[in-house]
This record gives C-alpha cells, sequence and structure tokens, in this order.
DNA sequence: GACCAGATTGTCT
DNA sequence: GACAATCTGGTCA
C-alpha cells in the first residue's frame, strides 16, 4: 500500500521509525528501481538549528514550508544531493532524510549509475542513494502521495529499530534523531563506521 | 579498518 | 566570503 498524506502528516521522529521497512520505488526512462528504507533522520522544522528551515523560508527550502508528503531534493557539498520527505502539517517544515537503502529491484541499473560493482555500496550512505536510484533535482517539489514515478509503500513490518545521534551536521548534534534498522549491512554508518569502507 | 585531504558550487549572511 | 544533512581515493597498518 502506497503511504498517503496522512501518514506523512504526523511528527517527523514519527514518521522517521515507520518509514524504515518501506519500500522506495523510482520509475524512470531507463527502467526501474527500488530499495528498502534502513535508515533515516528526523529534521525538526524552525526549531531545529541543524534543520535547512531554522533561519526560515528561503527559495531553496521553500518546499519545506508546505503540506506533507512532497519529496526535498537539494545539492550539497558542490556534488551532492539528498532526498527528504517533508512532514508534520503545514508550515512546520519537519522533514525525514533517507539515509540508506536496501537495494531491491533494479540493482543492475543502480551499478550502472553508480559505476560501482559492490552491492553494499550501491546505497549506503544519503547521496549514494539518490545516484543509485536516478534521483534528481527536478524531483524537488514531486508529491509521493499521488506521483506515479516515485512513491513509497508499506514493506515488511516488526523490525528492530536503532535510535541513536545524527551524522555530518555541526549543530544539535546530541539529539537521537538517526534512525535503523538493526544489523542490516546497508545501514551508512554504525556507532564506529564499520560496514562504510 | 582508521584517518585524512580534496572535490566543487549553490546558497545565504 | 564562508560553509555545507557527503563521497572517494589515498596512505598507513
Amino acid at each position: 500500500m502506497v503511504h498517503g498524506r496522512e501518514f506523512y502528516a504526523r511528527d517527523a521522529a514519527r514518521v522517521a521509525v515507520d518509514l524504515l521497512g518501506s519500500i522506495l520505488t523510482h520509475r524512470t526512462n531507463d527502467g526501474l528501481t527500488q530499495g528498502i528504507i534502513v535508515e533515516t533522520e528526523a529534521y525538526l522544522g524552525q526549531g531545529d538549528p541543524s534543520s535547512h528551515a531554522f533561519h526560515g523560508p528561503t527559495p531553496r527550502n521553500a518546499i519545506m514550508f508546505g503540506p506533507a508528503g512532497y519529496a526535498y531534493v537539494y545539492f550539497t557539498y558542490g556534488i551532492h544531493h539528498c532526498f527528504n520527505v517533508i512532514t508534520g502539517s503545514i508550515g512546520t517544515a519537519e522533514a525525514v532524510l533517507i539515509r540508506a537503502l536496501e537495494p531491491c529491484s533494479g540493482t543492475r541499473l543502480m551499478k550502472l549509475r553508480r559505476r560501482r560493482a559492490d552491492t553494499r555500496h550501491l546505497c549506503s550512505g544519503p547521496a549514494k542513494l539518490v545516484q543509485a536510484m536516478g534521483i534528481t533535482k527536478a524531483d524537488n517539489g514531486l508529491d509521493l502521495a499521488s506521483s506515479p514515478s516515485l512513491f513509497i509503500e508499506t514493506g515488511k513490518q516488526p523490525l528492530q529499530i536503532v535510535a541513536t545521534t545524527r551524522i555530518g551536521i555541526t549543530k544539535a548534534v546530541e539529539l537521537p534523531l538517526r534512525f535503523y534498522i538493526k544489523d542490516n549491512p546497508y545501514v551508512s554508518k554504525l556507532l564506529k563506521s564499520k560496514y562504510n569502507t
């Protein structure tokens, strides 16, 4: 079942947890890719110093201030893109960053896009999965609740979930807003980068 | 595996 | 002008 607006219109942390085990699908002209979401991070809008929304609306983060269920794709470090889903109610600017996937369908296509042969390294990081799935800045603002080409649906249910601190940020680093599936080999980093190289 | 440096440009102060 | 929700490839062990 594809997640609808009501699924996304809840607290970012709750959505982040519930997205674990769900399946992300992207259809492009090149073909179909699918992955199980195994790692997420919650960003709490204007109250969160490490959120893009912290300083208020700008042209870049405008989509965050709209309704839940929309995709927020941004560019960073001069080379990378990251993929988020907007959550909460209109104006709260909450979002969930998808950090890692377990490749499920279209792994051949993922390997071509990533130019990597090792399945383990196809989607084990926010910028990696964006590249493997063929997500681009053009997907910014797409409605995941109604798009036929980009959506998330219910997957496995009973899971062991680990909550820990977020990665790659310099503010509010202590908040336990990163979630991943215990013992899953596709998670980007454990407490000490174990599966990363 | 651990640690480090370089890439490279959009975005905002 | 500074910095960024990162990744890769190098060195050393």
